[in-house]
DNA sequence: CGGTTCAATATTTTCGAAAGTTTCGAAAAT
DNA sequence: ATTTTCGAAACTTTCGAAAATATTGAACCG
């Protein structure tokens, strides 16, 4: 195969980082139609809205006070995003779950998360290391979520691991790759958030092993930990998520399937 | 850096393939909607609707002939593909672009593009073949486009480049890497249609090349020539395009500048 | 003359209702 | 018993108008 990802690719390839195309992430501040979005996105990531469900407009509606519309738009961008998806003239549904999926997405972010990590490495300030050392400890402090904890708890856990991943990767400077990297790490949580209802598995404390290495500045390191840590709960849900294996993850849907 | 992308990643990741999460790319043959967020997208990545244009609902609306609701929804996704840009209650806004965008861009695309076309190699069909021959062969009938063919003979080149590199990757097996190489080959267009513009330069028949590759199932040869490729229309793009190397293509956007 | 205020204008955002499809089930036909 | 047809109900899609917000420009002060 060809050999990619010289150290210095391009020559100026830094200069000139003020005007950025790609995507905005989690978007604006913005008015109520990204408050629904946001909401409806979370839902999906915490399968609220479990994968194939069907979502009527009529339903949406009630449950986020606002207008099709509104949702319409909202749901535009989630299809982009891949978290759901459309046909023709009938409507909106969660995307569906898979191994085959979760492998796929996984071997990718091996790539983008240890190439953002090593470039995050490189250009990494003080106010990184104080961001990673802070969520960090915010994630700590909260624990490994079990399985009887509330809904609340395990979506707090979410946010502030989320939070330390991003904050890992902060100083690349490759907008495009931290953008599909954000992307994928927000599909991933969907099969985490399965993880997390099934698994009893003790792991060893990854978060921590993977900051003191990129606190010490160790790339190598860091990055080989940061693949284990994937690849690990790759492992840890085609093991423990039963539904999975079946490819269809009827676990989380026990309702009809689609006559196909 | 840790290693990355072995031969065989993770164990049965090619199983299961049905059900994929991977966004839906060119979308459905769907309503007027779908019509709408097509041409749109089209017109962007050929600088109809310029970089940093804004996009007014007014104009808009006469130019698609739809609603303002059905305008907000392709918005919508173009944001999510970074084709558009929205804030706040300030409408929305064509992506700007710049030398440090391109060089980014290409970067991914360069893992990407030699990342599927070395699986798509590994899992070539007949049929497959058969596309990348007939692709190939429409792309070739047309010749390389020129600073003075019409808008419809550039835009006809650009589909038949499109379809031409989607027929290389086809058989690729991870939708998620497909679909992003999908969307920053898309991005790169609007670069390329600057080249198109400019350049005088005479460039090998590097489509050829890389098909004969690819038919050899040499994959070292075929993804060495599809790094050169991209890495090539970089170089012409800084050497040729005088507005990007300022950064802001100015070229192409004579109009007034938001204040700062 | 430079800067601020305020009203007029232009533009975006949100909504609910009309129009168009699909789905479902009962009745008729094979 | 199975398939087909038909019509009603459920749902999606599209639209234009009303509400909210931003921008412009002219008049007014320091």
């Amino acid at each position: 195969m060809a050999k990619i990802l010289p150290a210095a690719p391009f020559e100026g390839a830094n200069e000139n980082l003020a005007a950025t195309t790609a995507p905005q992430d989690v978007s604006r501040e913005d008015a109520a139609t990204f408050d629904v979005l946001r909401k409806m996105r979370e839902d999906i990531l915490c399968c609220v809205l479990k994968p194939d469900q069907k979502l009527k407009f009529g339903e949406l509606r009630q449950r986020y006070d606002t207008s099709v519309g509104t949702l319409r738009e909202a749901l535009s961008h989630l299809v982009s995003e891949g978290l759901a998806r459309t046909e023709a003239g009938r409507g909106f549904q969660v995307s569906p779950i898979s191994l085959a999926d979760f492998l796929d997405l996984s071997e990718l972010r091996v790539y983008l998360e240890t190439k953002t990590l090593a470039d995050a490495i490189r250009h990494g300030t003080d106010a990184w290391e104080a961001e990673i050392v802070s969520s960090y400890f915010l994630l700590s402090k909260l624990g490994a979520p079990k399985q009887d904890d509330s809904l609340s708890v395990k979506q707090e856990w979410g946010k502030r691991h989320k939070r330390y991943h991003d904050a890992l990767v902060a100083t690349c400077r490759s907008p495009w790759s931290l953008h599909y990297r954000s992307e994928l790490f927000d599909q991933a949580r969907r099969y985490h958030w399965l993880t997390m209802i099934h698994s009893r598995l003790h792991r060893r404390n990854e978060h921590l092993e993977i900051r003191d290495a990129v606190l010490a500045r160790d790339s190598d390191l860091a990055c080989s930990l940061m693949e284990q840590h994937i690849r690990t709960t790759v492992e840890q849900a085609v093991a423990d998520v039963p539904g999975l294996i079946r490819g269809n993850a009827r676990v989380l849907k026990p309702g009809k399937r689609r006559k196909s």
